[in-house]
DNA sequence: CTCGGGTACGACGTGGGACGTCGTTCGCGA
DNA sequence: TCGCGAACGACGTCCCACGTCGTACCCGAG
């Protein structure tokens, strides 16, 4: 057969399924697998890494292996792969990457802008505070900022681009010291925020990705 | 050691990058890796499994193994398992989705509206023509829609979404027929494009999604 | 000289077996 | 009763053999 290796795939992924297996439940032992599937251990074993490459299935040593949680975090490997390998160097790829994150989060914060709680708005503050220091804060700040958006799919999904963003961002040069800059941005936001001005909210938000990609064309690929 | 297989994929990664492999060009051998990493023939092939299901290793059974393109469409099979495992049915997630598209579309179209030739403002009426009974011209529609937009990340996003989306929705009970209903909203579409009116073509967009997310509203998550 | 087919070769695909390592469990002994 | 160690079963790694697919080469027919 050309791509026996798929099919088994499938039907793994159709067995989890037609048993109603949810995220952390067991599947079938190894040596079972090859019962139900009528493969070599071989064989099960390369389907079954493929699925724990997209997240499917998940393996932990010693115990067995359960049906995952496919979350978007295992496509960093391959999103990051794509950026650097990217048609016409690395710099036309991360900008498309960079544009798609301003996409997505200048619809979001259109749509949290006014919804945003006293408390939540004082944390979002106390966390640009700690950019300076913190790299992960800056993360935390776009998640906290669309967690009330309440769709746990973008969110993940703009945490993966911001992983891979700044795992690709590393080999554009020596890093820049930009964090006042990046400091008076977020500052912006929250300030269009707390004003619960939507429209402002989006133009701040605009703007710092214009300063990102600012940074990004002054970068050189590596010879 | 734990994840000696996570180590042995970062290895091939580093190796293409190191060897400055472009998508398409040949990978060493079976036998050549395992000499360069020092691991048995399983165990590299499983390394292989997992960056072939990323879509960072093409394999051409007879020929070698070849640096792939990790086109995005490669997670449709973990963004489809991750919709019909998510928690609270399928229902909540699958809105997650179209909220996702939604989001990214009418950001898009924003961009693009008033760019667009009167060529392809004429192929997009005709494939909205099609669509009655050709379900691929909806896709293309989309495609050609953002065409313009130059960035292909933005587009392969877009199409994954919709694959996955159409994956799922056939689980969603019998099929409506909203063919007229599907044609009148990309009609508006294209009369706002016509008019170069931005914000208008923006407000059709989002009817439309209105019209998807009321399909899945309605749909009863299967016993 | 040209053309065509058959063979040889090297690529990946599949199967089977053996042994190591990790976690858990259970029973024995203090 | 408590604790520790052996047994068990999970996945991890390795090795070898054979099958299948594509290509390239060689050689003979025309």
């Amino acid at each position: 057969m050309t791509d026996r290796d798929a099919a088994l795939q499938a039907r793994i992924v159709r067995l989890i399924h037609d048993r109603r297996l949810g995220p952390g439940e067991p599947l079938p032992t190894e040596p079972q697998l090859v019962d139900l599937l009528g493969a070599s251990r071989n064989s099960v074993r390369e389907a079954v890494r493929a699925l724990r490459a997209l997240g499917i299935v998940e393996i932990r040593r010693g115990l067995g292996m359960f049906v995952g949680e496919a979350p978007l975090r295992v496509f960093t490997p391959s999103l990051s792969f794509r950026i650097r390998a990217g048609e016409g160097g690395d710099v036309g790829s991360l900008r498309d990457l960079v544009e798609v994150r301003e996409l997505l989060e200048v619809g979001l914060i259109g749509q949290v802008a006014g919804t945003l709680s006293t408390a939540r708005l004082a944390a979002l503050d106390a966390l640009v505070r700690r950019m300076g220091e913190d790299p992960e804060a800056d993360r935390s700040f776009h998640a906290l900022l669309y967690e009330s958006a309440g769709n746990a799919l973008v969110l993940q999904l703009i945490q993966l681009f911001w992983d891979v963003y700044h795992d690709v961002e590393q080999t554009l040069g020596p890093p820049e010291d930009r964090a006042a800059e990046i400091e008076a941005n977020h500052d912006r936001i929250v300030a269009a925020l707390r004003a619960r001005d939507a429209a402002a909210a989006q133009a701040a938000m605009r703007r710092h990705f214009t300063d990102v990609k600012a940074r990004i064309s002054r970068a050189v690929p590596a010879p």
